[in-house]
DNA sequence: TGAATATATGAGCAAGTATTCATATATAGT
DNA sequence: ACTATATATGAATACTTGCTCATATATTCA
């Protein structure tokens, strides 16, 4: 075999002809790729991890409260909190001059969880 | 009420003690934390989303064919799988010249696919 | 209206990262 | 032994990103 009328951006030449077509053939349209790959981007840092796991366990918590529970400051809170909003992972609601923050979607959690089992058992 | 015997990281005064108290007995212990995080950065990146998804479509591909499949170069590959297989997202098999790769874990596919029903479900 | 409080946001910076380039290692074939 | 092939990896670079600082907006209270 060894064809390479493929685009050549490897210089090999053992390409397994159907296993690359099955690949080819399952990609993801773009557009989800990359909704997905900014969900988990989301979830990949420690700070947004915690705002996440703080509003899982305590429901509903204001910015002075997350900024106070998490040790972090008021303008890096608004900020990480702003991401998360636009991606809809969490909702805001305004009251006075508060604005209380909750999980929006119940998927989180559950991601969360299934996550922790790889993490659980991947360490040695 | 209104203490602020807390560490002041932010100015307002408006603490809720017991969410607060609550968000902050649920805390994640940090080595939890970080590998948890670290998971999700690791699927937060497109090219390394198409890897496993081309693997769990594929089973196991050699280097050679995932460049192929996903128009990457060799060295890119190679290093974005290091990163995989180092936390043992994917695990490798040698087999002559080639290297062949699959996913290592029952774990990430269902992850996926919860992950893909928020992104679903996000978009207007 | 004026002062204080709670949150949001733009700019800038320091740290992290995905890719490329060059090169090293390993295996197979001659 | 020599060449070609398949993969791995260190260094450099361009790009991203999380935080801080300064400031803006909004709400409450006097």
């Amino acid at each position: 075999m060894t064809k390479d009328n493929e685009q050549l951006v490897c210089s090999c030449s053992i390409v397994h002809e159907e296993a690359v077509q099955n690949a080819r053939s399952a990609e993801l349209p773009t557009a989800r790729l990359l909704s997905l790959s900014e969900l988990f981007k989301l979830l990949g840092d420690p700070s947004r991890l915690r705002i996440i796991n703080a509003l899982s366990a305590a429901g509903e918590l204001c910015v002075c409260d997350l900024s106070a529970a998490l040790d972090l400051s008021q303008s890096a809170m608004s900020h990480q909190l702003s991401q998360l909003r636009r991606a809809r992972l969490v909702r805001s609601r305004k009251d006075g001059k508060a604005v209380f923050y909750a999980l929006d979607d119940q998927h989180i959690s559950g991601l969360l969880a299934l996550a922790a089992e790889h993490a659980a058992e991947g360490r040695e």
